[in-house]
DNA sequence: TGTATCGGATACATTCGTGTATCGTAGTGC
DNA sequence: GCACTACGATACACGAATGTATCCGATACA
């Protein structure tokens, strides 16, 4: 690990520790209450090393929020992909919806963060653009991959796509801030999730359930 | 107002009057930013009247919690009643779910303080249980509804009345925040509240738009 | 009308977090 | 190998919020 690029590198280690000691404290304990104290504590720094990567806690929590946000739309956007690309194999849309909520699940502290970040979009115009953006970005993939299998399964929504998607990530969020809430662990997190989106999803598309026999059309 | 009457009506008033600037400023700023300093200014006291008043922020948090909750516990179940009840001239689902909008929504502030009493519930266990309970109550009241009208109407519903009851108040919440996030009025905000309950109910409730036309069963 | 009491204001001590200015050192380039 | 630089640690000064202890005045009651 020769020259400047060391250099670079610890900088750049020191931002990623700083990051993810602050993704665990600020959803520990909530933005307001995370003193930047905390964080360096938990990254093994101090807060010398914070105010020489960091202008302030504002910016921590933006760099961490489209850190954590593009991460997730780029998982969604790679697990569509994976599902309604070339050459995979047709999965029912059961299964489909099945294997979204077990990949793309969030931890505990996930979520707690994503409560974090929707608040504070609540009360900051600049944060609340920037979660709208993000927001109809994750409805347009579900919305896509949601097109794709209604084309190729000959299904009918009873809602219009993009109100299908985003009633279904609404639903998705909801239901793991209230799992969170009962304190249930991540198996039945995971369980009650699946549950209420298939619910969701069978009552509102026709034929959803149809599909577990028959074949895909194309 | 004579005797010991008025001291008492007038700590009663000082308790509503910081319980009044308690609501305003953990909305607006939420609960961790909010000092009791800001809270007593608000409500035009020192904070001598407040700690004479109540053990701390936390405390007063609670207070505020149990009220408000309460009341909305208390507004929707009067609402069902005044729409359920013998002598009450009946309406279609559709005007069913239009009332209910008009007369259950939150005000922007309403809308910050819930969230901010959801988040602390994923933290507080204390918390949880006081918020399950309260959301158990208000779903068991919005099924009572739902079964009523289904029965009365002759609908059938695409999954259980529980689920579909709990489904279209967390919908109503996330399209709240939704609203509040995108810095919609009022009226904006009662209307996509509107157009997105109709829509789920008419999507998942078989039968909810012929309504219009056809007079109920009973 | 005098006095006791209760509710709220004032004053103060303390704690906690912040941000900056300075320092020491590990790693880099010559 | 030596000076240099960059990065993180340390020290300090400041402001903000808290909670308590004390004080003052209005109201109740004799």
């Amino acid at each position: 690990m020769t020259d400047a690029v060391a250099g670079i590198r610890r900088r750049e280690n020191t931002r990623a520790r700083l990051l993810d000691a602050a993704f665990d404290v600020f959803a520990d304990v909530g933005l307001d209450a995370a003193s930047v104290e905390a964080v360096c504590e938990r990254a093994g720094f101090t807060r010398g090393a914070f105010y020489s990567n960091f202008e302030s806690k504002d910016e921590l929590f933006l760099e961490l929020m489209t850190t954590v946000s593009d991460r997730k739309l780029a998982a969604i956007t790679a697990r569509v992909k994976s599902i309604t690309g070339a050459g995979a194999e047709r999965a029912t849309p059961a299964e489909v919806v099945q294997s979204l909520v077990d990949s793309s699940m969030d931890t505990r502290q996930g979520v707690l963060l994503m409560s974090e970040i929707r608040i504070r979009a609540m009360r900051d115009a600049r944060m609340a653009s920037a979660y709208r953006e993000w927001g109809e970005g994750m409805t347009r993939r579900v919305a896509d991959l949601v097109e794709d299998l209604v084309d190729s399964y000959g299904l009918r929504l009873r809602m219009p796509a993009l109100g299908f998607a985003q009633t279904m990530l609404e639903l998705w969020e909801s239901t793991s801030v209230g799992a969170v809430i009962a304190g249930l662990d991540d198996a039945q997190t995971r369980d009650v999730i699946s549950q209420r989106t298939q619910m969701f999803a069978a009552a509102v598309v026709e034929g959803f359930a149809d599909c577990d026999q028959a074949e895909p059309a194309r």
